[in-house]
DNA sequence: AAATCGGGGCC
DNA sequence: GGCCCAGATTT
């Protein structure tokens, strides 16, 4: 234990509370047991299979296992293994990932998976080192994927983790800095099973979970009370300190669902997106961002103006309401004009592509939501 | 070290 | 409206 948090530890203790110091071991032994009595039943904690074990890691970065489990079970169903995963076409391996969020995330499984298709044999690296130099493979997972798959004695920091450790031993330190990292790194080495480290991992981060809560934890049937320092010291809720501040980012888009009719239906143009901004790899529609939302006919001229609409052949038929879609970094601002053009060659082919079920593309949510409501378009 | 990458659940 | 979620990558 760092000797900033045993002082901390030792100034509560000289309050008069009778407060057990916790030897590490039998916190240990307490969240271990406490897991095998109250752990979900879940799909990646019945196999040992490196890739089913990594696909969930991935999937559950930043995502909370109520919203990635189904994705999961997606992903199995139709990649079973790692060779399947890689021959995928990056589209289909997008689409299944759609509405989960972070599509980085789902192209550097993608990458990750070619990669130990080709160059590993199929066989995921069993240590910490070299899991993370996969893409889209950091700290978290590697520390992951090694414990759990391969038994290596990795400690996991997540956030579950960072809250639990933070509470238990008062580290008041910011969890999301490097020296907070550091500290609370140096306990979880003390702490961690060596018998059984994926088993520990995944005890004190289902413990956080599903116990030790960001708010309103339920600390006087706590298991762990009698060595939780920060109870002792009346500051669970204080606990973990974060300093990021998220600032937002206000933005106005202006969509164009242009339609043309051919003899076998409705076509509509799409556009994938690139570059770096949000959605890359993802298809939306033909579009302008504004600064704010302007008149309508502005809006219609500078699209004429970028050659998206062509003058005379392009008939706006409808306007939608806005659509608010928030993001953590950025809050946008949608409407959709409904366009009918009469010839194939008014809108620019080297942007565009014509398709004919845009469902079969992977979508960002916004583009969803507008589908799933705008019937009229 | 800070910014950015989604979407949803909870209070 | 703010915080958080089995974080990683880029700047």
């Amino acid at each position: 234990m760092p000797n900033e948090n045993k002082k901390k530890f030792n100034n509560i203790a000289a309050n008069g509370e009778h407060i057990n110091f916790g030897n590490p071991m039998e916190i240990t032994q307490v969240l271990t047991a406490w897991y095998d009595e109250n752990k979900r039943d879940l799909p990646w904690r019945n196999t040992k299979d490196p890739y089913r074990i990594w696909l969930s890691e991935i999937i559950l970065q930043q995502t909370r296992v109520d919203q990635g489990l189904s994705y999961y079970h997606r992903f199995i169903e139709r990649f079973p293994a790692v060779q399947q995963l890689a021959e995928a076409d990056i589209n289909d391996v997008l689409k299944l990932w759609q509405g989960l969020g972070y599509y980085s995330r789902a192209r550097n499984l993608h990458e990750t998976a070619k990669i130990i298709t080709d160059a590993f044999q199929g066989k995921f690296p069993d240590s910490y080192e070299k899991l993370l130099q996969l893409k889209g493979v950091g700290p978290y997972t590697a520390s992951a994927v090694s414990s759990i798959a391969f038994g290596k004695p990795v400690p996991v920091l997540d956030g579950n983790v960072a809250r639990v450790v933070s509470r238990l031993f008062a580290v008041t330190e910011p969890v999301n800095e490097s020296s907070g990292k550091k500290s609370l790194y140096s306990i979880l080495e003390k702490l961690i099973d060596k018998n059984d480290p994926g088993r520990f991992n995944q005890a004190i981060m289902e413990f956080g979970a599903l116990w030790c809560t960001p708010r309103n934890p339920p600390c006087e049937k706590c298991v762990l009370s009698a060595f939780c320092m920060a109870r002792a010291g009346k500051i669970v809720e204080k606990l973990p300190v974060k300093t990021k501040k998220i600032n937002q980012r206000k933005r106005y888009f202006n969509y164009f669902v242009i339609k043309f009719k051919q003899d076998d239906g409705w076509y509509y143009y799409l556009r994938k997106r690139t570059g770096k901004d949000i959605w890359l790899g993802l298809y939306d529609f033909p579009m302008i961002e504004t600064p704010s939302f302007q008149e309508q006919e502005k809006v219609l001229e500078t699209a004429r103006l970028q050659k998206i609409l062509i003058p005379a052949d392009a008939v706006v038929t409808a306007v939608s309401d806005n659509y608010r879609h928030q993001l953590t970094h950025q809050l946008i601002h949608a409407r959709f004009f409904s366009v009918e053009v009469k010839n194939k060659s008014s809108v620019n082919f080297h942007q565009y592509i014509m398709v004919k079920d845009f469902e079969k593309y992977p979508l960002p949510k916004l583009i969803e939501n507008f589908l799933l409501q705008a019937n009229e378009f």
